[in-house]
DNA sequence: GCCCAGGAGTGTG
DNA sequence: CACACTCATGGG
């Protein structure tokens, strides 16, 4: 059973293989295949339109992925408004397939705790032997993601043994100060007391917490900087520093849509810039050439 | 072997 | 506030 969905600008290779989610697989036909909540939805597209298959049938699968692959955003209005940026305004172009996802807040939390300090291949493994060893086989080839109440009982012992390192000790404090209240109350805050409350999580800091409420809560002003962000800021734009302040010139400069604007740079960097092939050019003057 | 990774926590000046 | 150090480990 599959259904046909109706959504503009959408690139499964980049908005799916990028690294803002982990549990994605491609095959060699080019379709995708993963978990979304309790079931394993395999995507394709076919004359421009989205397919969309899951097995056993779910009666609300064109929900479920409209609402994970945020089709409600309109990619042209959100463009024009970082267009007001002339640094990037050039390379958005060939970006438009590139859309922001919309994670289970619970799922986006721990993966994103899991995400500190490792290369995205390791974060996929250990986020795979979390599931695999915490959820429920919904497949042949994946388990769900493991319910915050499920993880609950899990030892710091167990939680090494899925190779999560010094991250164990993290995970198992985070499950105990954390329930499904808690993340229900977190929906309804404003962007600031949200931000937060993610704060005081153990684990999260000011960049898992940017990423917690970009791709968990689906709030588009947030804008996540990592080692690659930094990196790009610094070439692209001569600003360097603290956290704090690389975040205010972010907030200044892409304001309500600084969460695409933070994709596509981190796209251009990770993707593009090894290759040479950079989308985005620096302002004359605030070159750097010795990152 | 070496370097680095979608950093956070803690202590110090 | 800003910086320095440590944390545990696997992938390239």
């Amino acid at each position: 059973m599959t259904v046909r969905i109706e959504i503009r600008d959408l690139d499964l290779d980049q908005t799916l293989g990028c690294g803002q989610t982990f549990r994605w697989r491609r095959d060699q036909s080019g379709r995708w295949r993963g978990p979304i909540g309790d079931c394993v939805v395999t995507l394709w597209k076919e004359g421009g339109a989205l397919i969309a298959d899951s097995e056993p049938h779910r009666g609300d699968l064109e929900e479920r992925v409209s609402t994970y692959l945020r089709a409600g955003d309109d990619i042209s209005v959100i463009q024009a408004s970082i267009s007001r940026d002339d640094v990037l305004a050039r390379g958005l172009a060939g970006l438009k397939g590139l859309r922001l996802v919309k994670m289970d807040e619970w799922e986006c939390t721990l993966s994103y705790v899991l995400a500190t300090y490792a290369n995205i291949p390791r974060i996929k493994k250990m986020i795979e032997r979390v599931s695999s060893t915490y959820g429920d086989a919904i497949d042949p080839e994946f388990h769900s993601f493991p319910t915050l109440e499920r993880m609950r009982g899990a030892s710091v012992r167990d939680l090494g043994r899925c190779g999560l390192g010094y991250r164990a000790r993290h995970v198992h404090r985070l499950c105990r100060s954390l329930d499904d209240a808690d993340m229900a109350s977190m929906r309804e805050m404003g962007y600031d007391e949200l931000r937060e409350s993610l704060l005081r999580l153990p684990g999260v800091g000011d960049k898992v917490a940017d990423c917690i409420a970009l791709f968990g809560f689906g709030r588009l002003e947030s804008f996540p900087i990592d080692v690659w962000i930094a990196r790009a800021l610094a070439r692209l734009y001569g600003v360097r520093g603290t956290y704090p302040r690389l975040r205010g010139f972010a907030s200044d400069r892409f304001g309500e849509y600084a969460g695409y604007a933070q994709e596509y740079i981190y796209f251009n960097e990770r993707v593009f810039a090894g290759q040479g092939a950079c989308l985005f050019t620096p302002r004359d003057g605030s070159s750097d050439r010795t990152p």
